[in-house]
DNA sequence: ATTGTATATCGCAAATGAACGATCTATTTG
DNA sequence: CAAATAGATCGTTCATTTGCGATATACAAT
């Protein structure tokens, strides 16, 4: 009846916001950002040990949120210390604090 | 080698995060919201105009925000004005601000 | 060179998500 | 009651995500 897809795209912002988002969208990842938050870095070790799931399991949560730029490894060896990335959590926090702030009008 | 499967549990603030973020993980979605920031609130129809998707689509990714609790739709026969919700908006928004605002330390 | 340690990557299976066209539902209007 | 309208739901297809065990990699220590 209508619409016939004209191939849809969205502004910088929109995917910037969807690809935190997502990153942010599992509890575990929660989890995993929450203990960086506090303990500034850890190694892939500690989480292992804190988190009852496969060493794999929580090394591919840990790409995911190094993917989406949360966070940043450091090589040494042989272990990987996973800190969380100021640059980018500073940018999320705006982005999605720039978001929330413009409160929707009320209700007519 | 370690860690077997002590079957994990999640806060209800890691679920409500994961939640709230899953929700947001589309640019779609995104920008859904956006207009009815905006607007305040809108009908259906008017979101089929705006996006180039089928009409069945964006009804599925309203379905999607409404259950996550950001969006509340108003039976207004033979249509249905949606409107962002007040209340799990503000809960978003305080909830995001938190888990951003702990300012992670600075790698040492 | 062998061994050990920490972590990544692979390959798989099951579950979930995205998009669509088609159909159903509920209500208003004729 | 019939037709029109707005929107939801269904069923399908295809892609992505999740979780795991097994294996690979990279370096350090012996």
């Amino acid at each position: 009846m209508q619409r016939t897809t004209t191939e849809m795209t969205y502004t910088a912002r929109e995917e910037a916001i969807a690809r935190y988002a997502k990153a942010l969208s599992h509890p575990v990842r929660i989890r995993i950002l929450s203990f960086l938050e506090k303990q500034s870095c850890c190694f892939t070790g500690k989480l292992t040990e804190e988190i009852p799931m496969a060493q794999s399991t929580i090394s591919q949560h840990l790409k995911e949120l190094k993917d989406a730029g949360l966070i940043q490894g450091d090589v040494l060896p042989p272990r990987i210390k996973y800190c969380i990335n100021q640059k980018a959590w500073e940018e999320a926090k705006s982005i999605f604090s720039a978001f929330f702030e413009q409160e929707p009008l009320v209700t007519k």
